[in-house]
DNA sequence: TTTTAATATTGCAATATTACGATAAAGATT
DNA sequence: AATCTTTATCGTAATATTGCAATATTAAAA
């Protein structure tokens, strides 16, 4: 098939899911470590920071933001782009829980 | 194309990536939701707690067992399954990493 | 030893992703 | 207005993912 059954399983999970896909590969990957690293938004200079061609960063970066992981606002003829906070501590609470359980279990067996 | 140029990013990048993209389906945050819930290894009872087929529910193990996410002890003719914690350990120093520098940066202009 | 039960593998169809050249769009510059 | 710069979109090729039926594998149970 190729289509994920989003409809079987929780809203949390597809939530979680589509926010941990966004970020499954690397190119996104170092989009946000670049706009980490610049510690502030930065307006046109990500396709020069990628060994990817204009279109295929365009693409990743729209992925980002449609994952809300990313914010961009028009800036003359550039495009501004920085961290959604929002959005990475909401992923953050998540991995938080998880992470909780994972020390609470003490009877491991493997 | 349809192949990631892991190549030309940083291994720490691609590393991160790949733990991402393992959990970037909805199943597989399922798998690993159930296996925290259970609060302790699972022998033979994951397939019949998800909406998909034998063979697929095998698939998805295959591959949160290849990311390092969960590891499988063979138990009789069933199979013990469980949390690694080191893998996770590591996923989350990543995040501490990234979240960290989220909180530094004060001059957001988006 | 035959059967049963649990999990893995194979093969395949449907769909998604990745990447990029070509082109479009829109504001800035001349 | 004509051009340049920056980003987005379209079209398309190559590859990957998802899902399952059929089948294989392996160990327990009868």
């Amino acid at each position: 098939m190729g289509a994920s059954k989003t409809a079987h399983f929780t809203q949390k999970q597809n939530e979680i899911a589509a926010l941990m896909k966004a970020l499954g590969h690397p190119a996104r990957v170092a989009i946000i470590d670049y706009l980490l690293t610049v510690d502030t938004c930065i307006c046109g200079d990500i396709v020069n920071e990628l060994p990817l061609a204009q279109p295929t960063v365009s693409q990743h970066l729209k992925e980002l933001k449609n994952a809300g992981l990313i914010k961009g606002s028009i800036e003359g003829n550039a495009i501004c782009y920085c961290i959604d906070e929002e959005t990475f501590s909401k992923f953050q609470n998540f991995l938080s829980e998880v992470f909780g359980k994972i020390k609470v279990q003490k009877n491991n067996c493997c």
